[in-house]
DNA sequence: CATATTTACTGACACCATGTCAAAAGACGC
DNA sequence: GCGTCTTTTGACATGGTGTCAGTAAATATG
């Protein structure tokens, strides 16, 4: 369908939206702006994206790859869960260092147009369903406490996105380590208390 | 300053556009719409606010309060921590279900201004701070595992923040108690896992 | 290697929300 | 009923959006 011509300009266009959240925030980007760092003129746009968030919503789906993949080491049962999981938040650190701009590019337009809302809730969704599932097996092996794993699934997600944009959305970006021991420390001690804390476990105190 | 005409008049541009969001996301907010709802013309919207933004400047400080308030039961160390945070938890999910609409539509807004995001980010990360020294404290009695305060803080609440808007932030609300027992269930895990998993903790697993 | 035909692009336009300002209308003391 | 201050508005300039009729470039056709 897009022989060459096209599938050239398109991806120009593209490649000029993504250096251009490099290095500045979405609310600066005007289709007069991203088109004068090309060689095509405004309208031609127009033909290759509906607006700006059509052109977010394609970078998107570039990134999206990356992040499911690396949610595999967790999701699938191969490994057990305590280091599965630990893969795959450093997969999904690794991918958030490396697209946070774009992350943040779309959860800022997001809110602006109701179908890239649409698309950025369901692709954030979508990952609450398969950890929910994960979480229940845990569960029912009793490697992972009794706790109703959709809602828990949920909270955990939104912070690692809100983490990872917040950490690495922006230059100058966080410390990868920093970011990754934090949301390991939690998401172990939330879903596999008996394995995470034995090094510290000491200390017992009588609260009331 | 505002004798009383003008305070008046500036009070009910804030119900109408607080009545607004109450129902339709910030993105179909304009300031047309926005004044059509009451007795005034659109230019008299200029004569109390810089923009739609400093509008949603205003209501989210008559939001701060509340949530300030809730978190000091567990922030002063009147109570023990998990009792403390408990209590503190409830009454950040009481504020965000009352005022969700209010604070979703200042997460949308702020990525479209400047000043409005600083003021946002200003406002989620003084809580990082004060979180952090509470860890610090219960990390210096042995209560909390050790790791670095201040990331974690981070991370926990920017999963209550987005869990509040996405739970709260639109009707349908979620349910409360639902999302209260997931944020618990984290907080509780990460913060105090010694006292928390008691009623579970038997089953052991022999994990790599 | 002209010229017909499809593909790729653009200049010019209408639209709509924003923010400003000079002037009008209203309130109030006297 | 008259000055003066406060409050409000009609009318305007600006800037970004999305469209469309028409141009130019590439490619096929004889």
């Amino acid at each position: 369908m897009l022989p060459s011509k096209a599938a050239l300009t398109r991806s120009t266009i593209l490649d000029a939206g993504s250096a251009f959240l490099e290095t500045r925030p979405f609310r600066d980007l005007t289709v007069g702006i991203l088109m004068a760092a090309t060689e095509y003129s405004r309208p031609t746009f127009y033909l290759y994206f509906n607006d700006l968030h059509g052109l977010l919503e394609t970078l998107l789906d570039e990134v999206k790859g990356g992040i499911v993949e690396g949610a595999q080491a967790w999701l699938s049962n191969e490994s057990d869960g305590v280091s599965g999981l630990q893969k795959s938040l450093r997969a999904l650190v690794d991918v958030g260092y490396e697209h946070g701009t774009i992350l943040r590019a779309v959860s800022n337009a997001a809110p602006r147009d109701s179908r890239l809302e649409h698309v950025w809730e369901t692709f954030l969704s979508s990952f609450d369903e398969v950890v929910s599932a994960r979480i229940e097996q845990d569960q029912a092996i009793g490697v992972t406490p009794e706790f109703d794993p959709l809602p828990v699934a949920r909270a955990l997600n939104r912070m690692d996105a809100g983490i990872l944009i917040n950490a690495f959305g922006a230059h100058p970006k966080a410390e990868k380590e920093e970011v990754l021991s934090a949301i390991t420390c939690i998401w172990l001690a939330t879903l596999y208390p008996f394995d995470a804390q034995l090094v510290v476990g000491d200390k017992s105190n009588g609260s009331a």
